[in-house]
DNA sequence: TGTGATAGTTAGAAGCTATAACTCAGCGAC
DNA sequence: GTCGCTGAGTTATAGCTTCTAACTATCACA
């Protein structure tokens, strides 16, 4: 089985990019659940089950769209960070992400399936993310007295990856992501709909709500 | 058609009210994805196509449940106002009813199908919350001068049903719906899995933050 | 005792995921 | 160059889904 490696698998992974940028169209304008691989195929230019080859099932195909969004993330906070931003830049970026396409946020922290165990390395990409946010509030920190929750937190910082910035930054950390995905989650479910306030102004007020804590 | 209302109407209601009450179990289980009409129908003791004598499609019963969903929460908020729960009091109340069917909350304020569009009484409803949220921040108002967001916020109180309270409330309001819906809705999706720190304290932390603006 | 609305039935179309069984093309080894 | 294996694709099919059509039986009322 010492075959000819890089032609074959180079033509599987080219497929499998095709099937999963017809997935993200699909995704991208009627959500997961009207994805069809069955449609995808035809897209692909080959007929139904042939699509198996690729991937095991319908659940395998969408843990890798997660993986991927959780990649793509990443790099963009990644970059963003290398780009010089601070914490309100970092949630520009994020918030740019998201609305450049909501489904593909939405994949990664909107409702979940029940009983859906996310693959374990994509856990890891996400702290990977938790940590540039953290590093981001470090940065900015003037050396506060630790919260109340912050040190709640301290007893309990694995989830920073044994960051060792001081539990006030790990506390602003977390407020950061929760406030901006409280925010942009809303944003992007349409519920600011009725209401015509700009979502980025709020999302400015309260990050520096954030930073004079 | 002078019949007899109360019976076939009080029968069909009931149906109804069965129909939901097994579409709930299945959606707290499996989550809106894995709702079967067919699963349903014979749960409820009658065999496929004759459950579309009462909801004339899947969406149709979809949209019942999220209705109920609002109405369920929009009497919890008032109950819990109305035995004097103060803002904290309002967050917990409806952390509550959340945690006791996140799938309920998730209906809400999850992901949403990109097309579709909820019916105007929800929104209403929807906005039957938001003045009671906004009383009670109005309730522990100390006057503070109004916040810039505040004064983007005034030019657009639509969205407050025309609710009188000053700017820096509205804006208070605001921040507080966000606040809450993002800790809550990443605890219930699971995103702070690993991380074992207690939600409950962070929402505390984060509201009063709010308290002392 | 009729009569019309309504609740239920079965049959079936069209779609989906997924499996099974098969064909055919291409690569490696001899 | 030929043999044989591997893997990509096919069609057929099972079993599920939503939903429509056509039919029957039942129930309330005149």
């Amino acid at each position: 089985m010492t075959e000819n490696v890089s032609s074959r698998e180079r033509y599987r992974a080219q497929v499998r990019a095709d099937i999963k940028r017809h997935a993200w169209e699909q995704i991208a304008e009627a959500g997961v659940p009207a994805l069809s691989l069955n449609a995808i195929a035809k897209q692909v230019g080959m007929s139904g089950p042939a699509l198996y080859r690729y991937f095991a099932s319908r659940d395998e195909l969408i843990t890798a769209l997660i993986r991927d969004a959780y990649r793509s993330l990443a790099d963009t906070v990644r970059a963003a960070r290398d780009a010089g931003a601070g914490v309100p830049g970092l949630a520009h970026a994020i918030r740019d992400w998201a609305r450049a396409d909501p489904q593909r946020y939405l994949l990664i922290y909107g409702t979940p399936v029940p009983g859906y165990r996310a693959p374990d390395d994509t856990t890891a990409i996400s702290s990977e993310v938790m940590s540039v946010l953290i590093d981001a509030c470090a940065a900015e920190d003037v050396g506060e007295p630790p919260t109340p929750f912050g040190t709640h937190l301290e007893t309990h910082r694995e989830w920073a990856g044994g960051h060792p910035a001081p539990p006030a930054v790990l506390h602003r950390a977390l407020s950061f992501w929760t406030r901006l995905h409280g925010v942009l989650s809303l944003e992007l479910a349409g519920h600011f709909a009725g209401m015509k306030f700009d979502p980025d102004l709020l999302i400015t007020e309260e990050l520096a709500d954030l930073a004079g804590r």
